[in-house]
RNA sequence: GGCGAUGUAGCUCAGCCUGGUUAGAGCGAGGGAUUCAUAAACCCUAGGUCACAGGUUCAAAUCCUGUCAUCGCCA
């Protein structure tokens, strides 16, 4: 067994919002990725967090009267329950009000300082003084160079900022993405940042002076540090790249780089362009996997502030207490936008992939097989004595492929193809029961040993599919283990997955995995 | 407005690059048979102008052009 270290990312998720299936969805998504390669052997570290600073979250305390901080403190919490909830297991919570996270971005910020990445420079646009805003010169024109909200004239206004030399890094990106095609996925989306980078890079602000909540620039504090210098530096400060006399650098640098870090499709471009550019300005390495995923509809309505139609984690819960959270982690896994088009998440898709999936399929599979071990073999593992039982399955060959396929999928962030692999071992066997028929040889006692030999193969194929389908739904799988005595995982899947583990005399008790679930 | 996609059975999509039997799969729906099982698994059925209009070709869902619709990125 090869094991290596993995580091999985979500985005720091920004505490002016809501907890909502974007947030449920992306960090489950990674969580089960994180759990299959533990399962498998490897070292990984799977963080995610809140992104605290900014603006809004001062307007937002202002507004309610309390500090910047504690509403940060507030919200924060409301992630974190998060984790909890969905039985997600990130390795850390980093928190950009963290003072180990503020005191690297500081010296990450010096340090670009210093090699002249970030310089001070002089910004002049239209400003709106009312909403205190500036507009590029295309949507001043637009608007008449008038405030749309006060109608007052717009001023020329000039400010200082200090940016980042995002344009220097021009050549060295686009020879990035020539050399590392799989850098950003899925390809539509890598797409659209080619097009994009041949437009042109300029530099990018980094700091505003219109407001205070944020870490101030090194020597010049009255600059706060904008929004994506602090929250893409989380991906590192995590792991104590910037300060290297800290613990977390001790305990954490060698995850760097990320195996692959998830975000929405919303902010790919500060993750595939700014951050690929501010880590070759750190002379740091890149990481293997940009994978942006697009968002969740709800039958078949876009989600928005204004319509209010967000699917929260109120909501969620109820999908939760009535089909049970491995239900809805199966669910995100295998129907959700990892693609570059957004799917729908609708409560009458929910129900059926739930039905025909988990319940028609592995949960029927997994009972009928228990069953009939209980009847024909009084409750316990039978032997396989290797006779040909019917049903020409190459049972070994079969379950060997399918594990490397769903390993190979997993590898590759795709999940869905990582759990179809192992449901197809479970159709198969279903198939091979009705091919088979155990619960008519068992009528004749001379047939006795092949009955044994079928239903052996079918527990153990089902054990294999359990194993590769653990990360997804790791408490029914869990249920499994505990009825058919299989232990616990092993920590390494592919072993765990070779056929003939299962040991006759085990005993197996009937499952009923996924109950029925009626539609009121 | 610029760039890029997508538009195939009720739903989700494959096929299109490398044009050629009656256009496929899963799910749903209808029917059948059966009982080991969570009324599940299994078998049969779906007659869909392959968005629309032209063109190329002996032959186009599959290549070319235009139109419409939807979507993404940018301005």
């Amino acid at each position: 067994m090869t094991t290596s270290k993995r580091y999985i990312t979500t985005p720091i998720y920004y505490v002016n919002d809501r907890p909502h299936i974007g947030h449920v969805y992306t960090t489950t998504i990674c969580d089960v990725w994180a759990r299959f390669q533990r399962l498998a052997g490897h070292d990984v570290f799977f963080l995610t967090g809140t992104d605290e600073h900014g603006q809004k979250v001062e307007q937002s305390a202002e507004a309610r009267g309390v500090t910047p901080q504690a509403l940060a403190d507030e919200n924060s919490a409301e992630f974190r329950r998060i984790m909890g909830m969905f039985n997600l297991t990130n390795d850390e919570f980093i928190r950009t009000t963290d003072p180990r996270h503020e005191q690297q971005v500081q010296s990450v910020v010096k340090r670009l300082m210093d090699s002249g990445d970030v310089y001070l420079g002089t910004f002049e646009g239209w400003y709106d003084a009312g909403q205190e805003e500036y507009y590029t010169e295309n949507k001043a024109r637009e608007v008449e160079y008038r405030s749309p909200i006060s109608g007052k004239p717009l001023e020329r206004a000039t400010e200082e900022n200090y940016y980042f030399k995002l344009s220097a890094y021009e050549d060295r990106l686009k020879s990035m993405f020539d050399q590392n095609p799989d850098l950003v996925r899925p390809d539509a989306r890598r797409n659209e940042v080619l097009g994009r980078l041949r437009e042109g890079l300029m530099d990018v602000p980094i700091s505003r002076t219109n407001f205070k909540w944020g870490i101030g620039v090194p020597d010049a504090p009255e600059h706060v540090i904008y929004v994506w210098i602090d929250a893409l530096l989380n991906y590192i400060t995590a792991l104590g790249l910037a300060d290297k006399d800290s613990d977390w650098y001790a305990e954490r640098q060698e995850y760097w780089p990320a195996s692959i870090q998830v975000l929405g499709k919303e902010i790919l471009w500060f993750h595939a362009v700014i951050w690929p550019a501010i880590l070759m300005a750190l002379e740091l390495p890149l990481p293997s996997c940009i994978y942006a995923h697009s968002f969740w509809i709800s039958e078949g309505q876009k989600m928005s502030k204004s319509l209010g139609n967000f699917i929260d984690l109120e909501q969620l819960q109820n999908y939760t207490d009535t089909y049970g959270s491995d239900a809805l982690r199966y669910f995100l896994s295998t129907q959700g936008p990892l693609g570059a088009t957004d799917s729908d998440f609708s409560k009458s898709q929910f129900h059926e992939t739930y039905t025909t999936d988990l319940v028609n399929t592995l949960g029927n599979c997994a009972s009928r097989t228990s069953a009939m071990i209980g009847k024909y073999c009084d409750g316990l593992c039978p032997t396989d004595t290797g006779e040909c039982a019917g049903g020409g399955v190459e049972w070994v060959e079969f379950t060997t492929s399918q594990v490397e396929t769903s390993m190979a999928a997993m590898d590759q962030f795709d999940l869905a193809g990582s759990i179809n692999a192992a449901m197809a071992i479970v159709r198969r066997v279903d198939a091979f029961i009705n091919d088979t028929e155990p619960f008519k040889l068992a009528k004749d006692p001379a047939a006795s040993a092949t009955v044994g030999n079928i239903l052996y193969r079918c527990a153990e194929a089902i054990r294999i599919a359990a194993c590769l389908l653990e990360a997804t739904m790791p408490q029914k799988i869990q249920e499994l283990r505990d009825a058919w005595h299989l232990g616990e995982a092993t920590g390494d899947l592919r072993t765990e997955c070779h056929w003939g583990r299962l040991e006759a005399g085990t005993a197996i008790d009937k499952v009923a995995l996924f109950p029925r679930v009626d539609v009121s």
